[in-house]
DNA sequence: TTTTTGACCAATTTCTTTAAAAGTTCGAAA
DNA sequence: TTTCGAACTTTTAAAGAAATTGGTCAAAAA
């Protein structure tokens, strides 16, 4: 039965997912997402060790979506800019629908539990990973001059990252998910600063 | 008496600012001023309104420090990396020395309560100025080219504001004053940022 | 044997109450 | 007009109780 195992364990994780994505790891309880799926709470137990483990194992699943689209668009890109900016867009909607998610990755309202960030995939390694995968095709079409490119790229992520933080406290509004319109403007100025400098790295 | 009254006056400011820069404004009483300066605790609501007033007296002080600080040293400057050097060592250099003091602004752990904000001098803003001076002489001297000055520095100012918050998570290091080593490497990468911007404005 | 569950236990969080500390006021004195 | 001690009020902190929730287990179901 390992197929209807399989299944049920993803089951578990969809519904768990919602769960976190919404309301975020402490106002989740294991009984709301069995209930959800009219199981037991033994039997998350039976398939995840914990809840932190169920936690990661969801987190885990959110950052490969934001990886593998981000990837994707930046592949089929023309050029720097254009890469760029579907990073950003296709990051960001990726967080949007999940912020809950990602409330220790994006925000600074909790710290991460230890034993958690120990199983989980560095978010923030992969995504300089990407940067420096849009700086190196720019390099190589000769579009732009960059000396340590994992470097650069950590700045300019630092930089985007901040600048969300930024505006979202001069909004006040640090500790509830952003709105949509506060999401656009964050994006819209991310642009602009990318697209700055990337500007200042042309040869 | 208003000559002596004003020394008095000013050297509750001073106490004050002490304590605040070191303690913070929660861990501040006005019983420990009072007793630094063997006053009693009364006689500081004779100069001073309530607390939070001369909370904001202080952060007022701290604000023209940086503002005058920053200013000569651009002023003198030769072009416009050199300036944002400048500016940005400088004012580390206040904020360093006066940590505390900026809780509410550099950091943020703790929100402003809201009757000093309402008091206060828009720290951000005037900042914003000072870089807005800064790009308007490179423009001036045909070293950039800049269609919105107000906004590029705002976009500068939120993306370094948010650097430094970025590292202190990475640091976890949210809730304590940064040493030494992390001003320091705040800095370096702050530098790097600007040089990288600036270079993204040039003609 | 593998999967599932209800009942149980232990740890954490939340709430309530209380005591202490700190901010603020006031009348009198210098 | 300036200064202070004492009193008052509000805020914060501590302690304990109650409720919630994470996690376990032996037994039943498949």
């Amino acid at each position: 039965m390992a197929k209807n195992a399989d299944a049920k364990r993803i089951k578990i994780l969809e519904a768990a997912k919602r769960r976190f994505a919404h309301y975020g790891l402490a106002k989740t309880t294991m009984a709301e997402i069995a209930q959800d799926l009219s199981f037991s709470k033994a039997l998350l137990y039976y398939y995840f060790p914990d809840k932190n483990r169920l936690y990661a194992a969801v987190f885990e699943m959110a950052v490969d979506e934001i990886i593998n689209e981000t990837t994707e668009k930046i592949r089929i890109s023309k050029d720097v800019n254009e890469a760029m900016e579907a990073f950003l867009s296709t990051r960001l909607t990726v967080i949007k629908e999940n912020f809950n998610i990602f409330e220790f990755s994006y925000s600074l309202r909790n710290e991460m539990p230890a034993d958690i960030e120990a199983v989980l995939p560095s978010l923030f390694e992969k995504e300089i990973q990407q940067v420096s995968l849009i700086l190196k095709k720019g390099v190589e079409t000769k579009e732009l001059v960059v000396d340590d490119i994992e470097l650069t790229a950590k700045i300019l992520l630092i930089s985007l990252l901040g600048m969300r933080i930024g505006i979202l406290q001069e909004f006040k509004n640090l500790f509830l998910p952003p709105t949509k319109e506060e999401f656009d403007y964050i994006l819209g100025l991310q642009k602009k600063l990318s697209h700055i400098f990337i500007n200042g790295l042309r040869t």
